[in-house]
DNA sequence: CGAATACAGAAAATCGATTTTTTACAAAAA
DNA sequence: TTTTTGTAAAAAATCGATTTTCTGTATTCG
């Protein structure tokens, strides 16, 4: 059963004035992209954990909380499910993947080495462009932590800073790879705890990650990738193991 | 404009007596499963080639041939561009991705990485069980070489062999990511001609590749897998510039 | 004569209904 | 009481029709 999250509230009541719903990003209705944006609207609402890990996901109730019709919801679920934010069971639908640890330790250690594989491969071919897009990206979101903008608002800085760090890598199978286990991983650390020693300690992270790839100091600036994926397994270990939070 | 290869030789002729196409894996007709081996068979045929590269895929065309229906037909398609062997442009429906030497280049260099590290852990964890299964794959191999097995066989042995090579990694995602580029890596492979100094030199490479792996002679397995691949690169390069076929 | 526009045909995307399969429950038998 | 079997409800998967969007062509206007 899905968790009642502030992601949904949309009721089979007032069919109009819509408008006043922050939460959905997309109006699937007044959309002519159904199914393309409905992809995204629920891989968004999967790691953001707006659904119970390994709850099963009943079609005619998808349909209606998204208002959208059979066709295209099934066909950005079997998109969701080709790209590992869902499992498909011939005749049994769709099922929101459990949260495991083993997973959560392969997930990292994939992530520590794509990324730093990466990072090295950007360090060599990022040029000025770059380092400024980098400036820039930082700087945002500092700025986000610092001003305390919403939660939404930081995370899609976050992700915008680990992609443009990484950007000039080259290879677009690097990438996307490395976007999916993000994906992946944010399923985690979404669930866990944070508190300002965290967030502190991860905005210095992110600071010195980007001045050391500009000032192209590989072994530093891969040590320190190193030590940030670490540090965010450590955190994210706290959702399949709420004892170990750490500070 | 699909090609005419002998994968196809269904027309809109005789309705009945299909059993004689022995080209065409499942009959959806028959099956429970028409969106599960639907996406298995279209991902087969753009990897055999049974499409033209850059072609644009016309849904109601692939219906009649693979004689299933809108739905189901519609969800393989968007797996498959989820997974990378399609793709979707809003509005304008699914094309071939073009075969380019750029793409090939990055798909194999990504091989490189990924597949020496998972055949580095996969030395360290390999058990006697795996070492048997390597064995008996590599044999398996080598006699549809030297049997003259049709290619076909030849191909889904060589697929075996490679992920029971690496497949005590210990990464699911690992292993993800590289059947994923394999596939990609094949398109261009299969377009490429061979001859008998290539194909004894590859078979060759194979024996070395399990004999050295099972010997837990790490250095040596990762210089072999790194020629390998590279090898399988030149070869796989005539398909994007037929000048250049190795011997 | 060239560019812009309107139209018609084709193709993609979506919808709602139908079919098939699974699941849950209850009744009967061991 | 437990297991088995039958039945009804629920859910998934598929189908064919409908709607929307695009594309190519011909016609009109500048």
């Amino acid at each position: 059963m899905p968790r009642p999250t502030p992601g949904f509230q949309i009721e089979a009541a007032s069919e109009d004035k819509r408008d006043d719903a922050p939460d959905i990003r997309v109006d699937p209705l007044d959309s002519p992209l159904a199914a393309g944006s409905l992809f995204e609207s629920l891989r968004r609402d999967l790691i953001d954990g707006h659904f119970v890990a390994g709850e099963k996901l009943v079609i005619s109730v998808l349909k209606d909380r998204y208002r959208v019709g059979l066709s295209p919801l099934r066909e950005a679920l079997n998109r969701l499910a080709a790209y590992g934010l869902l499992e498909q069971t011939h005749q049994r639908g769709f099922r929101v993947p459990a949260l495991m640890q083993d997973d959560l330790e392969e997930i990292a250690k994939m992530r520590l080495e794509l990324e730093c594989m990466a990072l090295r491969r950007a360090m060599e071919r990022g040029d000025t462009e770059w380092e400024s897009r980098l400036l820039a990206a930082v700087h945002r979101l500092r700025r986000a932590e610092a001003n305390q903008l919403p939660l939404h608002e930081w995370e899609v800085l976050h992700r915008a800073f680990h992609r443009t760090l990484i950007s000039p890598c080259g290879s677009r199978w690097l990438l996307r790879f490395i976007d999916q286990l993000h994906d992946q991983f944010d399923r985690y650390r979404r669930q866990a705890p944070t508190n300002a020693k965290i967030r502190s300690r991860r905005d210095d992270q992110h600071y010195q990650l980007a001045a050391l790839s500009i000032e192209r100091d590989q072994s530093a600036a891969i040590t320190l990738m190193e030590d940030h994926i670490r540090f965010s397994f450590e955190v994210a270990l706290a959702a399949v193991n709420p004892a170990v939070t750490p500070d």
